[in-house]
DNA sequence: TGCATATCGTATGCATGCATACTATATATC
DNA sequence: GATATATAGTATGCATGCATACGATATGCA
């Protein structure tokens, strides 16, 4: 949302003593790579038809098709609503399927359809190729380093979060 | 939005070699430590009544008052439409206050409220401290890796999102 | 002077996400 | 078996962000 981090993080933060300084510009970078990379892969799946939170889903179904909405939700740690909402729009797009469960009336399971399938597999080296873009220029090991780092971030954060839920033992 | 992405980097990619492992699993938990974050400092700044997004606004203008909403959008990097949005709910709490510029009668100028400020001070507090639990036990040379690897990357982003805008010089 | 063009802010409509509340259905407990 | 409780999905309404279109002004150039 915010890209202009360094009048940002010197409006919110008063420290400058080199180590705070870091701390807060971390803080901010994450954001703004986060937002650029959600513009990114949005433009570069427009021609897919489908937004990244939908790409998610069909990801999702194409290594474990047919669960439960709920569950869904739980895996890709979304609410209930917020995942109904998007397989409403998947399944308008013919995308996605919803089955109603045999054994217990009150479960929809969701599958993909073929054509999901396809657009799944055209996805998958769309992200590859954008990733590649992105981690342009930048040594292996230091992308290593940050992503276990950020794992380390991640984790902290989650024990603010909640006490630890479970649904995500990464 | 997606929390488990050890299982989605493995629907996403077909790459198990260690460095594209890793490097698809950064792209994750960027975007797994922004979102929680956003739910962080959600949480912890609702006592004082402002989302994230408003208090950036006001966070901004507590070094740069009396701004034109358009100048704002721009070193926000949001839509006009978005700041509007924000700044008619910021109006409407009474953190912030639309005046007409007298030379340019396009022009609304957005300025704070006393009450606003002090708003922006309580926040300060806030962010720090919420800052230092989110790092807590990682080494500030850590930090100071991940920073300037994420800096980079979003160099990266943005080279692809704009030939460079200009807006962001960071 | 006067029209063509650019800029400011607003109006609208879509996609997401959140929280809360409600319906239908299961399950557990007495 | 009957009732209390839990769970699956849906309905609603708010906050954000995007894109497009528009009305009000400004400005540039003929």
């Amino acid at each position: 949302m915010v890209e202009n981090t360094e009048y940002l993080a010197a409006a919110l933060g008063e420290a400058n003593s080199s180590d705070e300084d870091w701390a807060i510009r971390l803080g901010f970078y994450i954001h703004d790579a986060s937002r650029l990379r959600r513009i990114v892969y949005d433009t570069a799946l427009k021609p897919l038809g489908v937004t990244r939170s939908q790409a998610w889903v069909i990801a999702y179904l194409s290594r474990k098709d047919g669960m439960p909405q709920s569950d869904l939700a739980g895996q890709l740690d979304l609410g209930k609503v917020a995942l109904g909402g998007l397989v409403d729009r998947l399944e308008a797009t013919g995308l996605v399927e919803r089955r109603a469960d045999a054994a217990d009336r009150r479960v929809k399971r969701i599958f993909l359809s073929s054509e999901g399938r396809k657009v799944v597999s055209r996805m998958r080296k769309i992200a590859a190729a954008t990733n590649s873009v992105i981690l342009n220029g930048i040594p292996a090991a230091e992308v290593k380093a940050a992503a276990q780092t950020l794992h380390a971030i991640k984790a902290n954060l989650l024990k603010m979060v909640n006490g630890n839920l479970g649904d995500d033992g990464d």
